[in-house]
DNA sequence: GCCAACGTTGGC
DNA sequence: GCCAACGTTGGC
């Protein structure tokens, strides 16, 4: 089992919007280590919910509802992919960026130190701690 | 609004 | 294959 986190600008697509329609195909990533993350996840795996831009802050965790396959919004470019995720649970305290930055534990996440990547891997470590800060 | 980080593009 | 120019992301 892998762990994930993903990021949405809530402008453009939000926990609400993602809880409301009950899945989300992940569509639009159009970098390649973004792109190996995607396809590396598999059926099951949680991920966490973050919103960037405004908010700043992990919401909900999701999970992998479907892997892997070709980004049906660009047919003509088969290197982009998608995977479709489902809504878990929201978390009873959006744990900020800040928090995040203040807590020991926390200070390998790639959503740190690689800021611009979209999706990343978590280690089981860094997503029970932000779960626990969550909850 | 600014800027750092980083990816991509294109000329050589 | 290198690198300058440029575009994008996202935190501040």
């Amino acid at each position: 089992m892998n762990y994930w986190l993903v990021k949405s600008e809530p402008d453009a697509y939000s926990w609400d919007d993602f809880v409301r329609q009950g899945k989300a195909v992940w569509d639009g990533v159009r970098n390649y280590q973004a792109r190996n993350n995607l396809a590396s996840m598999r059926l099951g795996d949680p991920v966490l919910f973050y919103h960037s831009v405004e908010g700043k802050e992990v919401v909900g965790l999701a999970k992998v509802s479907h892997e892997a396959y070709p980004d049906p919004t660009i047919p003509e470019d088969p290197r982009w992919v998608v995977v479709e995720l489902e809504p878990v649970t929201r978390l009873s305290r959006p744990v900020s960026l800040q928090q995040i930055k203040a807590e020991p534990l926390l200070q390998n996440l790639l959503l740190v130190r690689q800021s611009r990547l979209s999706v990343v891997p978590v280690s089981v470590n860094e997503f029970e701690c932000i779960l626990a800060l969550g909850s």
